[in-house]
DNA sequence: TAGATTGTTAATCGATTAACAATC
DNA sequence: TAGATTGTTAATCGATTAACAATC
């Protein structure tokens, strides 16, 4: 399907493009988008988008450009989310919870598509037990394992403390979640084949103040 | 101070750098630490450390390596993170609230230095007029305007609703704010010399997803 | 001194931009 | 057809890695 792994760069644009024509698509009207009005609004060259695409496939048609509807579809295929992804939940605190109110918000009534929230985690006796959120039940740090293997949870989220992310990632790499993202202010070290994103409101803030 | 602005990939790994020299001096003793040794922790090559560090000035002793405490001061001079920063934050939803609480209890008894909530903004009347945690008040968003300028509020926080972001992101920019963190799953245009980061969980899914 | 590690230069690698023939 | 825009190649730009003389 993908001849070679795409870099970085290319995938977080993906992601950007899909969203511009998320919201292009949601105007109505079936239409056509061009490299320079697509690379506009993601804040892009126009020969960057076709770059981007040429990397895996020819999408448009000269002289026109592309159909919003058709790209989109390819673009959620390569970046598989064309598909039910269930997404697990480690660390049930303020943050936690914030974030499991908004991903059951904004993809639970999605149906079959996209990321579905679909369990959480945490050590406090007072939470383990009822849900979070909607159906979206709070188990025991101890029953990950299991729990990973019985739902089929793809991708964590980390809204542990920092002194326990470490642990916890080991324990998701260890029941074969293959992609993580950390908002525990902490280097994290998996291995080789796990994807290991950082959402760091503290190192964000630092790079930010650079610019002052 | 800086002779040419650094590449943000440099900018983001210096932050990195900086949390790494946190943990090793934290270990207590005066030590120095070898770029082999900070690139490890970091997750970057040596050379790359260097190189990096050779942009803004020469830090290290040859055959010895960094002195943790000096690097440390060094770091923080070039980021700018060795003064209070004032910072404040749009939209005191669920997100916006753990957000604030976060901060408060991460930076709030770091004395003079790094990074300070100090006020925060939204529209409910509610939620206007009392504190969203500690001393933080929190002001009517007609506000932001008087507000940043009396309190010197440099670097905001968006957490608002993606229909309202770039309302508030356009207030923050009027009222003469030059830095951004961006919460809200949309796009935003700012003028140039308006830094703006984002920090987006859909997005960071769906970059993570291509991995699977 | 001998060993280690820096700061820096040169070589490599990769990503972005520019340009244009192909073609809808 | 004429105009527009793609897909792609070549040129540029920038970042990373390798290597090593300088030196603590």
């Amino acid at each position: 399907m993908k001849h070679t792994r795409a870099p970085d760069v290319v995938v977080r644009r993906l992601a950007l493009y899909l969203r511009v024509l998320g919201e292009v698509a949601a105007d109505g009207v079936d239409r056509f988008i061009s490299s320079r009005e697509l690379g506009d609004r993601a804040g892009v060259s126009p020969a960057q988008v076709r770059k981007d695409l040429a990397f895996f496939g020819e999408f448009g048609k000269q002289g026109v450009g592309y159909e919003v509807r058709v790209l989109q579809q390819e673009l959620q295929g390569i970046l598989n989310v064309d598909r039910e992804i269930r997404v697990g939940l480690a660390g049930v605190g303020e943050l936690g919870t914030a974030l499991a109110r908004y991903l059951y918000r904004r993809f639970h009534h999605d149906g079959a598509y996209a990321f579905h929230l679909v369990a959480s985690f945490d050590v406090d006796p007072d939470k383990v037990g009822r849900p979070v959120e909607g159906d979206i039940m709070v188990y025991h740090m101890d029953e990950l394992h299991d729990v990973v293997r019985r739902l089929g949870l793809e991708i964590f989220i980390l809204a542990v403390p920092a002194g326990a992310a470490q642990a916890v990632a080991d324990a998701c790499v260890a029941a074969g979640v293959r992609a993580i993202l950390n908002f525990a202010p902490v280097k994290l070290r998996v291995p080789p084949g796990v994807r290991l994103h950082i959402s760091d409101v503290s190192l964000e803030l630092q790079q930010l103040a650079y610019y002052l």
